[in-house]
DNA sequence: CGACTCACG
DNA sequence: ACGTACGTGAGTCGT
């Protein structure tokens, strides 16, 4: 016996006609980048993956109607008449379904002079004959005629993905009659919606009854005599024309002149590079990312590759590498400071070498190819690559092209760390995500299978060197190959040489801590409970609320989404009315500190030398900023006494060194200095003045012997702070608990005193909206799609990033150049640098050393680039970074 | 896994 | 009129 054959037959039409009115509310909403209206189009493929999940169709068809002119219209000339013309927005949808359609392997067909209906009946007949199973897929239910043990008939119904099936049996429940009935039931009630009349006074309860009854309307004729009716049968008498020409009209053509055959219809399967342009083209990105998530069918697309399982008696073959290769590394775990080894795979154009053994790549042949400057290599994620490999003993040098690296710098936006997801997004289809070969979440692992694994690598070392081309072109169109070759990629390394390094911890003095701040924890929860009257989980913002405002009556300040709020700024409000919210205030601030910073520190410490190996996420912010994890080092806390002495576990590694700290000050309002022109702002920074005292002096308008209160200060402190942040008087007004109106004053004020800063905050909103994207001094690239959107709660979110970003991803910029130029100051020092916290830099180095760092290190960060003001460094230093305060 | 809270610049 | 300050990471709760 054959194989069992799965016919899949659409009715184009009706189908694209339900998905347009199915998403018709969110008809402006669907529209691609040239305003092409894409509702239809997005909602038939939908249909279209719920079908090919439900039938697996072996062969397939979506079949059209060829124009308003058909054999019925010849006959019937008022056949469809009055109905409302198709909108222009679904027309213009037409010619895109069928390139949807070819890109999804499925092919279409129209007939002139017949609908769409009589091209599926005469293919479902011979579908029939040759022993497919068929099914029909339609929003017109007329279709369900064409039921039968072999075929049958899904009805989209209401939305997107709700479809009925019909087989004969659930037609004659639900109709009363066998499909092949329908016809007759509709010669003679007719259809409005077709614009035919049937019989005068026969709706579908009568018809339904007299078919019941006769079987065919010829039987009814037949048995006119037996009606006993005299209205109806005066109607049927009257109408028996109509009757047998809506009939007719009803009855889908089973034998209609195909030029087409069965066998032409074959299902071919998603055609990947044609489908992704094509979602490209709509924008549909959440159709990409299934794409990309999709196991199954997809690998189908892919175009096979070559590969050489690379041993100790072939090492050889290495020899042809010596201008250029592509390398990749495989370690399965996040942290690649203690993940496993999986693999690697190394090559260029056809030739490609992989392996599972790492201890291949001590081979002095592959070392040699590591190590060598004069041999190019192209990597992903080349901080990573390095640290890999330094654990093996090998120094990586000699890189050019970086896909994350580049990739993060053309658009911080597509910043993932899957290489298969990134190259995807780059228009680089020939490989799958790590996600779809290796699996998610606990289910993840490295396949046993060879072929599979290997070829994964392989792809992985062929979109590398595919990707270097378009990507360095396109650095090199957004003015960026200085940002990539001199500060990113440089970078990389100086990251990579702070994170081995890594930072002492005084594990028994946090395990100390720990004592003493559980002592501290249990008091505290005792003082509380007894306060509330009751035992319950102050950690729970539910439980919280509950005794606050309810047990307590307290009243709410603020709400939540899912209740009242009982963060900080609250609970300060509140302690005055009961002395139970100072104890929780306590208690929240100790758990935070034992739970995230003494526990979760010792966590993190490694085992092996008592220091933890941060993680800096080079290609993670939107700004250009560098983020920590695994553990976080740039949000150790300081603010307060009790999380500041968390500090006095960090130490050096040496006996007799010490922890040296330097960071700018006020760099983000010198960088604001710089980038406005403005000349009162530079004349407090060029004067070395108090930057908030004199701000204030300004908005408050004192006058020159007028004294500033701290009060003032402080105000004109949170001013500062929502310029750069991209001001706003309600966002001011909360943050120092005055009126929006006094806040507004105070904006303006400060725009009439800073008319650079004024002028800056408006241009570079509207060279955002001109451009799309704003840029830092450096020329990283942020864009803000936002920028011009509707709503206004989006737009003025971009608006604020355009005025904020140039600021932060500046003084990002500037403290990179530093790190770099450091790190080569430092050469002839044993000094280290060991952390950036954004603008302060944390070394360790002997005693001895303190005396030259505290000249050197101010002088490469504040000489770091030239700007129109000063920048200005302070240095601190001791036995612990508590004590280089 | 999202919401909330809180640590940092 | 709209309703938020900019950029992060991590722990805990509760569905």
């Amino acid at each position: 016996m054959a194989e069992s054959k799965r016919l899949l037959l659409i009715d184009g039409n009706s189908v694209a006609f339900r998905a347009f009115y199915a998403l018709y509310t969110s008809l402006n909403s669907f529209t691609n980048s040239d305003g092409l209206h894409t509702n239809a189009i997005f909602g038939f493929n939908r249909m279209l993956d719920i079908m090919l999940e439900q039938v697996k169709p072996t062969d397939a068809l979506v079949a059209f109607d060829a124009g308003k002119v058909t054999f019925r219209t010849k006959k019937y000339a008022d056949y469809k008449g009055g109905r409302a013309k198709t909108p222009p927005e679904l027309s213009e949808q037409m010619p895109y379904l069928r390139k949807l359609l070819q890109a999804r392997g499925i092919k279409s067909y129209e007939l002139p002079n017949y609908e769409a209906d009589d091209i599926i009946g005469t293919m479902a007949k011979e579908a029939e004959k040759a022993g497919y199973e068929t099914t029909i897929f339609t929003g017109d239910r007329d279709l369900t005629q064409l039921t039968s043990d072999a075929t049958s008939v899904a009805v989209s119904k209401k939305g997107v993905t709700e479809v009925e099936t019909y087989t004969p049996e659930h037609v004659e429940e639900k109709l009363g009659v066998r499909p092949n009935q329908i016809i007759e039931i509709k010669g003679l009630q007719g259809d409005t919606s077709d614009n035919y009349p049937g019989v005068a006074g026969v709706g579908p309860k009568t018809a339904v009854n007299l078919i019941q009854k006769y079987d065919t309307i010829d039987g009814v004729y037949d048995h006119l005599d037996d009606i006993s009716a005299k209205k109806m049968k005066a109607h049927l008498i009257e109408d028996k024309d109509s009757a047998f020409q809506s009939r007719d009209l009803a009855t889908i053509r089973r034998d209609a002149p195909l030029e087409i055959k069965l066998s032409d219809l074959k299902y071919e399967g998603d055609q990947r590079d044609e489908l992704v342009a094509f979602y490209q083209e709509m924008n549909f990105q959440s159709f990409l990312n299934k794409m990309n998530a999709d196991s199954d069918d997809d690998v189908l697309g892919l175009k096979p590759v070559h590969f050489t399982v690379l041993t100790q008696s072939n090492l050889d073959v290495l020899s042809q590498f010596d201008d250029h290769l592509s390398f990749y590394l495989e370690m399965p775990e996040e942290n690649y400071h203690t993940s496993t080894f999986a693999g690697f795979a190394l090559g260029k154009d056809q030739q490609w070498y992989v392996s599972r053994d790492v201890e291949l790549l001590q081979t002095q042949q592959v070392k040699h190819l590591l190590e060598s400057d004069e041999v190019q290599k192209d990597v992903f994620d080349v901080k990573r690559t390095y640290v890999g490999l330094n654990r093996l003993g090998i120094k990586l040098s000699g890189v050019d092209f970086d896909l994350l690296l580049a990739s993060y710098l053309l658009d911080t936006n597509e910043n993932s760390n899957d290489l298969g997801r990134l190259a995807f997004q780059h228009g680089y289809h020939q490989i799958q995500s790590d996600e779809e070969v290796y699996g998610k979440g606990a289910k993840r692992s490295i396949p046993n299978d060879d072929q599979i694994f290997f070829e994964h690598l392989t792809r992985k070392g062929i979109a590398i060197q595919s990707l270097k081309s378009p990507l360095f072109k396109q650095l090199k169109v957004n003015e960026q190959n200085d940002l990539y070759r001199n500060m990113e990629l440089p970078m990389a390394f100086v990251l990579a040489h702070m994170e081995i390094a890594g930072i002492m911890v005084d594990t028994d003095r946090l395990t100390a801590m720990q004592s003493e701040f559980t002592e501290l924890l249990a008091q505290t929860q005792q003082t509380i409970f007894q306060e509330a009257g009751e035992d319950f989980n102050i950690g729970s913002p539910k439980q919280l609320s509950h005794i606050l405002f309810e047990k307590l009556g307290l009243t709410p300040i603020k709400k939540t989404k899912t209740g009242y709020s009982t963060s900080v700024d609250v609970l300060e409000k509140l302690a005055p009315e009961a002395p139970i919210v100072e104890n929780i205030l306590k208690y929240r601030q100790i758990a935070k500190i034992q739970s995230t910073y003494v526990e979760g520190l010792l966590k993190v410490v490694h085992s092996t030398d008592q220091k933890v190996h941060t993680r800096y996420l080079q290609t993670l912010t939107q700004t250009g900023r560098l983020s920590s994890v695994d553990p976080n080092l740039q949000n150790i806390p300081i603010r307060t006494e009790e999380g500041r002495r968390i500090r006095q576990a960090f130490i050096p590694s040496h006996n007799g060194w010490q922890i040296f700290s330097s960071d700018y000050s006020q760099i983000e309002l010198r960088v604001l200095a710089h980038i406005t022109h403005d000349k009162n702002l530079q004349a407090a920074f060029i004067n070395n003045e108090d930057i908030h005292a004199s701000t204030a002096r300004r908005i408050f308008r004192l006058s020159p012997d007028a004294e500033v209160t701290p009060n003032m200060r402080r105000q004109a402190k949170a001013v500062n702070f929502g310029i750069v942040y991209g001001i706003s008087d309600y966002g001011l007004s909360q943050n120092i608990g005055i009126t929006r109106k006094q806040a507004r004053q105070f904006i303006d004020t400060y725009f009439q005193e800073f008319p650079g800063v004024k002028q800056y905050m408006t241009d570079i909103v509207a060279s955002a909206k001109d451009k799309g994207y704003v840029e830092t001094i450096a020329h990283r690239r942020r864009y803000l799609p936002d920028i011009n959107a509707r709503n206004f709660n989006q737009r003025s979110f971009a608006e604020r990033t355009a005025m904020n970003t140039p600021i932060q991803g500046s003084a990002a910029d500037i403290i990179k150049i530093a790190m770099i130029q450091m790190e080569d100051a430092l050469k002839d020092l044993q000094a280290t640098m060991l952390l950036q916290v954004h603008d302060e830099l944390i070394f360790e180095a002997p005693a001895s050393e303190i005396p030259t760092l505290e000249k050197l290190v101010p002088s490469v960060m504040d000489s770091a680039v030239k700007l129109e003001i000063p920048l200005k460094v302070e240095s601190h230093y001791g036995d612990t970074w508590y004590e280089a305060k």
